[in-house]
DNA sequence: GCGATGATGTACGCAAGCGCACGTAGCCCT
DNA sequence: AGGGCTACGTGCGCTTGCGTACATCATCGC
């Protein structure tokens, strides 16, 4: 077995900063494992570390007083995640939790609060990061609203995918069906078209992906919304190496079985 | 009929910066009149201004090529309009109309790129409100997601009315429709109930709160939880002279007619 | 191997909200 | 004053997704 070693280059973001910042964190950053399920923040407790995933990803979720949540946002290795205000150690509402388990840069939010009022390229980086954080949530809302659990299953994917090195996605349905605040069983019947289609395949908690491109036509245009954004806000990301723009049909419709139309036409 | 002259400090965050920010864009600071549904922002269209509304409200829109839309962010005297990424005169993928006709301040870009590279204030003020934001839009998400349009349409006039000097609600049932990314009928549904309790009552495009804290009571978790946020990070609001506490009961069904139940209890 | 556990498959009734259609009634403009 | 525009009221059938219930099936530990 193969154990490649981590860097702090495999954070996109920390890749992205100068050798300065680099000196002053170096000695500070610590490599942690973070388990499928782990709890990073709890809603409205102090947050004491910022991190940096290098092959984990995390999500954040507004969880309702009745146990119903949404996740609005994603983060992996293209960006941090606690920088919110780096003024004190402050809490939000809201919960982040590992969807994808991996390792973590992890650094105490004060030497970020420090980097913060050099006011350098960490703050613009992380304007512009905030920027594409918006984007991100509204989209999910829009979306929310306004398209299938087909294509909002197309679109969880692809964000997911992108956020990994290779085509397999370490989730259930109930785990899936939690993040976008829809039905477990929801999330399997659309499961199952696509794979009826041939566009993934999946078993317990595991769903692999066979047909990026296609999933990519099957999807709202929400994901590529947020993709551009991303894209044009973060520079410093690798182009991944799976989108291929060759569809010029914003979006696409199944022969026969299965047809993801949005709700509202 | 008298007239108030508006001054810099009808906007709470213009009046919560020092003198020496003042001075630097006193002379640069212009009053601009905004008519209802006038879009100050296009969607990636460069944005030359920043605008601090003084008793305007505008509300930003994330539209779908379908012609969809919903707001995920409401934006009045509290803050101000634009300053995203502050890098360049750059656009956005959303679009900002004027949901309530009244004045601005409206200043350059440049001058608040230029403040940010101060790095003083303005720059936590920003960073702060900015989390406020994020809490605002997924807050919204989740609501969208899980409450009725009852309670939704409840969260929108109070947030709508924490923006206002009075009242008065000069909007119609479709303008609100477009906002929450509901139908009209919708709307007007949840409307007529809250008349026919007495919360509200309204004619032709205008629509005037009775009763407040009753409205507060049947509205969701979600007004609360966005306008604790805001309260928490935004320390120079002055307190809402209409909010009451008195309600320890979370949530209030109404007697008979109405009950506003939560779409997955 | 084999049961326990937990993930997935499927069905049925129900309610919210949608699309559509059309009726009614303020308000403005001439 | 009256016509027209626009906003509001209301009903009907339909779809999506929800809640519930239960069946199947893969994996794991023993």
């Amino acid at each position: 077995m193969v154990v490649r070693t981590l860097l702090p280059q495999d954070n996109c973001l920390l890749g992205a900063l100068s050798p300065e910042v680099h000196d002053r964190w170096g000695r500070h950053l610590d490599l942690v494992a973070l388990s499928l399920y782990d709890v990073v923040y709890h809603a409205d407790q102090p947050m004491r570390y910022v991190y940096f995933p290098a092959d984990a990803i995390i999500s954040v979720q507004y969880v309702l007083s009745c146990g119903a949540s949404s996740a609005p946002m994603v983060v992996g290795n293209e960006a941090l995640l606690g920088f919110n205000l780096c003024r004190a150690e402050e809490s939000t509402p809201s919960r982040s939790l590992v969807q994808s388990a991996g390792y973590a840069y992890r650094l105490p939010r004060r030497l970020v609060r420090e980097e913060f009022n050099r006011h350098g390229e960490f703050l613009s980086l992380m304007l512009r990061y905030t920027q594409v954080l918006i984007t991100q949530i509204a989209q999910a809302a829009a979306c929310n609203r306004h398209h299938s659990i087909d294509q909002q299953l197309c679109r969880w994917l692809l964000h997911s995918l992108d956020r990994l090195p290779h085509n397999r996605l370490t989730m259930t349905h109930e785990f899936i069906s939690n993040m976008l605040g829809v039905r477990r069983e929801g999330v399997t019947q659309a499961a199952t078209k696509l794979r009826d289609v041939g566009v993934i395949s999946y078993t317990r908690g595991l769903i692999t992906v066979l047909d990026r491109p296609r999933l990519e036509r099957l999807s709202c245009e929400c994901y590529r919304a947020v993709r551009k954004e991303t894209e044009r806000l973060l520079p410093y990301l690798p182009q991944c190496q799976t989108i291929n723009n060759s569809a010029s049909v914003p979006t696409m419709t199944m022969e026969g079985s299965y047809e993801p139309a949005s709700r509202s036409a």
